[in-house]
DNA sequence: TCTTGACCCTCCAGTGACTGGAATGCCTAT
DNA sequence: ATAGGCATTCCAGTCACTGGAGGGTCAAGA
């Protein structure tokens, strides 16, 4: 398999797929005239590393993962605390913008949003 | 007033104060020694854009928010649009990180977390 | 006066995870 | 032979800082 072919299974972009060789995610064969040769196996991580990056982990955390899957001998309590770990970042950075959220809904509907110069929202910036 | 005072009166780093002043956010003066000076006016100012990217806003819509802050003649419709615009894009992303949260808890809850290798978070990466 | 330590300065490089673009080469069909 | 649609590499840019090197300045104490 070409690389447009794997991107069009896998859903990733040829820029992203030749990335992840770049930061040896996977390691795809070649052939003669250079190009890369994707395995099933390749396609295969390929696409795990698209559904964990779906669900926000990092590169580094994709590069864990995938080394515990691929590990027979893993324990699931590896797996379970990285998942874990990740899940607890999502919702501190859920509740700091529900936050911001708060904030901002407040200010826009306090603000007339018409032609006079008077903003709250301003007001708020500029006066904590 | 020298940087380390400013960064102490509102919370901004000094390197992130100077890297305020090279993308023209302010323009403090300069000291005969070459030391930045910052005059009431300058610390407002920074106030003010740490508010601002408290609240999210790109340095970008900070640019703008602190136009529209020194425009007498701005209308409150064109503050309100950018909050608005904000609010829009941070709720997309609360949606988003719902939607991950939602998911990486049901695969936490589902995972013993113990020493054998099975886990079901594995398993749904590796088969969506 | 000298030294010490806490400031200040500039410039360069790195972060994360791509993305766009230039310059170039290969493959297939007409 | 040529056209187009693939493929390749390499470089630069994104965003908002942050760290560090290498060097100048200032104020206080010995």
């Amino acid at each position: 398999m070409n690389i447009s072919d794997v991107a069009r299974d896998t859903g990733l972009p040829p820029k992203t797929i030749r990335y992840y060789e770049e930061i040896g995610l996977i390691r795809p064969m070649r052939g003669d005239n250079g190009y890369r040769v994707f395995r099933d196996s390749d396609v295969h991580k390929l696409a795990f590393l698209g559904r964990a990056r779906t669900l926000g982990f990092s590169i580094e955390d994709c590069r864990t993962l995938l080394a515990l899957y691929e590990d027979q001998d893993r324990a699931s309590a590896d797996v379970k605390q990285v998942a874990q770990d990740h899940l607890d970042k999502i919702e501190d950075k859920i509740a700091q913008l529900q936050s911001m959220q708060a904030t901002l809904k407040h200010l826009v509907r306090e603000c007339a949003g018409d032609n006079r110069p008077d903003c709250p929202i301003l007001s708020d910036l500029a006066k904590g």
